[in-house]
DNA sequence: AAAACCTCGATTGTCGACAAACTGACTGAA
DNA sequence: TTCAGTCAGTTTGTCGACAATCGAGGTTTT
């Protein structure tokens, strides 16, 4: 399961479940004011436990609060979106170095088979890019996991995940990395296999990179993410 | 000024404030159960401003929260700092090596200021360590601003710094590491000066690595921040 | 005596209403 | 015309009370 338990315990839970969706998912337009009052009505709930969600969604950095003012979703800019590239090249990498000595034999031997579904997928319809997209999320978080630091898989799992999702919901429509990404993929599971943390980390940091070079691209022909909905 | 402004604009945000306070200082022990209605009383407001508090501390990490069970002061165990000082050598690494090209020379030149005024400290009384530990941690922030990297600003500022603290309020007694910790900044301004990235990341990853291995040792001889208060 | 169950107290979760602050428009004067 | 001031309307911030849930202790049963 790639999201959360969509139906937790407290409605302040469901309610940052639900709001995350949206935004991520461009329901919620970037820099849209979100109000309280209504979107309590729309969650059938008070406004107490959906104020609680947007404090939480604001440690997730997805909106941005200002006092007596109210939250808005968060924009992703250009410069945004290349620092969150940087620090994900730089994490990830630690991670794949890590996960070289840390992931048992098992674990990479399931990689291998999720990327045998990607290629699967990829095979079956080239248009439907996204399921690969969110899967593709899976792998690199599976190799977070693999490299046994909590802290790691905090920041790129529940944090920095979240806005990765969100530009990917507004990149995805271009499937033409998707070949060279699964030939990446495959080079990092056969580093981790062949325990050379050196080369995994060079791998992921240079496919991670190459994912921003494209990104940046359709940033410069289309304002992705700028004008939407 | 290292913690913002002491009194904001909402009750929510001063508790959280007061509260990331208490429990970096200790005053709050850790793994301690945080009793809302207690707590609100205490800071002379309602339950619905510190419920929303303590969900902004959980976005620090600060706190654990549990769905009807309440909220807890996060343990930091030998693991969990273990992951920290990890994260935190590739993270501050990362933002030397950027800091190396972005800082202005002027910047680069208050470190120096900063560090002289550290080496005051240290020569004027040995014992209030606390104080240049806290610098010490101001001296990271400022090379971490000159990244120029937001989200490396906010990871490393907001979220990790509180616990770095945290965990220093426990460490800070050990006076010994602070002489060649000043020769190691001194080292890493140096080679910020000579605009040399490489070299400014090595120095500060080897520069925590120090810190760390100085922080397992403690641990291993007394369980700091085990049993406290 | 040990284990399961039940009851009660305490604590968390939620709601509705009130107070404070901001937004925007309207009015009037320079 | 433009700018400052004022004034409603809306939205956020806060509180107190009620409902739901959990944990502890005692009681009953095997």
């Amino acid at each position: 399961m790639l999201v959360k338990a969509p139906e937790e315990g407290t409605l302040a839970d469901v309610a940052a479940h639900r709001l995350a969706q949206s935004i991520v998912t461009g329901e919620l337009a970037q820099g849209q004011k979100l109000n309280e009052a209504e979107l309590a009505e729309r969650f059938g709930m008070g406004r107490g436990p959906l104020r609680e969600a947007l404090r939480q969604l604001e440690g997730m950095r997805l909106v941005k609060r200002i006092p007596n003012a109210g939250a808005r979703v968060v924009v992703l800019d250009r410069k945004t979106l290349s620092d969150l590239y940087a620090v994900r090249e730089t994490l990830e990498g630690m991670a794949c170095r890590l996960a070289a000595t840390q992931m048992t034999d098992d674990e990479i031997a399931q990689l291998n088979t999720l990327l045998d579904q990607h290629e699967e997928q990829i095979k079956q319809q080239g248009g439907k890019v996204y399921a690969q997209s969110e899967g593709d999320l899976d792998f690199h978080y599976q190799i977070v996991r693999g490299s046994r630091n909590q802290m790691l898989m905090d920041l790129l799992g529940s944090e920095q995940y979240q806005l990765l999702r969100m530009c990917r919901y507004r990149t995805s429509r271009n499937a033409q990395r998707t070949r060279p990404a699964l030939l990446q993929h495959r080079q990092i599971v056969e580093a981790l296999a062949q325990r050379d943390g050196e080369l995994a980390e060079m791998l992921m940091r240079r496919h991670i990179h190459g994912a921003w070079h494209s990104i940046s691209e359709m940033i410069d022909k289309e304002e992705v993410g700028q004008a939407s909905a």
